[in-house]
DNA sequence: GCCGGGGCATCCCTATAGGATTTGATCATG
DNA sequence: CATGATCAAATCCTATAGGGATGCCCCGGC
């Protein structure tokens, strides 16, 4: 229908300062699809997209004024990640809802993988990446908890900011990457879609408890403050669980 | 390696003359990126592309007779296999060669993953799967393991296999998904290239007692056995490591 | 002989065009 | 009123074109 007078910016190629991600004097020519790749992870979590839409291609690349060709590519860096599925000729499509199946599994999962990260990652730490954990666990505490998505972002980040500091101070690329390919941040905004943060208390609770735990520099007792609050993280998800 | 059984839509494609006078690549008409995405992981794992080495997306393009923005696809989804690394304006390039360390790493994540995964997998398991591990293991016992590349082929292919179906066995998706970042077939060729099977008849003779704790349907005795095998690979690769 | 600059080729990246197919709506008919 | 067919719009997929940047090689000057 409507061209979307777009002519302008195919014209004027040579320098698009638009971007001040970076200041210094390289060309600071980002790729698009990068670009395409956090506004779509943006949308996905925000609940913009719900589970189950389609995504146009050319329809997403005349949303964000770029051609379908970074579009693409963006989306097939994003099937990876299990936020999105393509079928074969037909195109991409938002990864169904999250059962109670499914989160039974992914806590079993991490049951298995987080309290190993937390003991090789506690057996290796430096003062640096305490400091980091620290912080993480001050933002933790200090983040509002309000019940729209806005309000409890903040939140859900440093959540996943700590979790993600120990698979990576583990100094093993592939628990990280064994992590990572939990989900790991996109998991965690599903889960509490449409719940909320309930648990705030007793989850900050427990973080500290982990940190405590690497504090005193114990391995094993590290582990056992993960495992412990991963099962109940698991409990709690369980007993108010959203009737689907 | 070929799907012959696409004859339902695919086949129902007419005109296929296309001014197409170039060449005989009228057939697949499945999505170009897939094709051209086995073709890549195909070169990467008998050694055509060597690591380190660029990846060109037009000279792959004309390789496979074929445009840029296929390539370009299914490189994007190469990229979160860890086979092959991209920085932002200068292309891609083969992920670079296995070190000790990364060696070491992988086989800790492993030791990891893999005997839980056997716990999980005995739990559940049916006679259909079942048949399916032996067929896996007897595959293996009857493979060739010349020194070349074509002849150890079918090898890793059975062991990659066994291992695969022990992990989607388990009925957990993340726990599958887990196993599956650590690269399995991947890194098993990548481990090998350049060594050959040297142990064949150790790491058989470890397959079959995991194999036959699973007939007794033992989890406990699974997990053991996995962890078992997984130790005394580690432990035969260290002894005859190359000298990188 | 040695060194620096310009032309040339290559490459990545994005946009645009067009073929093939599916989907949805509109309209005609039993 | 219900149902089926036809047409148009949308969509996916691939190819092609062109802009910008980088590297290489040849060649002229010192």
């Amino acid at each position: 229908m409507q061209k979307a007078s777009n002519g302008t910016r195919a014209g004027s190629r040579p320098d698009d300062q638009t971007g001040d991600r970076r200041g210094s004097r390289t060309v600071n020519r980002q790729v698009l699809a990068d670009h395409v790749y956090e506004e779509l992870l943006a949308s996905l979590m925000d609940g913009r997209l719900e589970p189950g839409a389609a995504i146009s291609i050319d329809g997403t690349a005349r949303e964000l004024d770029v051609s379908p060709t970074p579009v693409r590519e963006a989306l097939a860096r994003l099937e990876h990640t299990g936020m999105v599925r393509r079928v074969a000729l037909k195109g991409y499509r938002v990864a169904p809802v999250f059962t109670r199946e499914d989160f039974a599994e992914l806590m079993e999962a991490r049951l298995v993988i987080e309290p190993v990260n937390a003991r090789l990652a506690c057996a290796r730490l430096t003062p640096e990446r305490l400091a980091e954990l620290e912080q993480a666990v001050s933002d933790l505490k200090s983040a509002p908890r309000g019940p729209s998505f806005a309000e409890y972002k903040d939140y859900l980040e440093a959540d996943e900011r700590f979790h993600q500091l120990i698979a990576q101070q583990t100094g093993n690329q592939f628990m990280a990457a064994a992590y990572a390919a939990l989900g790991g941040q996109v998991q965690r905004f599903r889960l509490f879609g449409g719940v909320g943060i309930t648990d705030a208390e007793y989850a900050i609770a427990e973080h500290q408890s982990v940190l405590d735990a690497f504090s005193t520099g114990d391995p094993e007792k590290a582990e056992a403050a993960m495992a412990d609050h991963v099962q109940k993280v698991r409990a709690r998800a369980i007993a108010d669980a959203p009737a689907d």
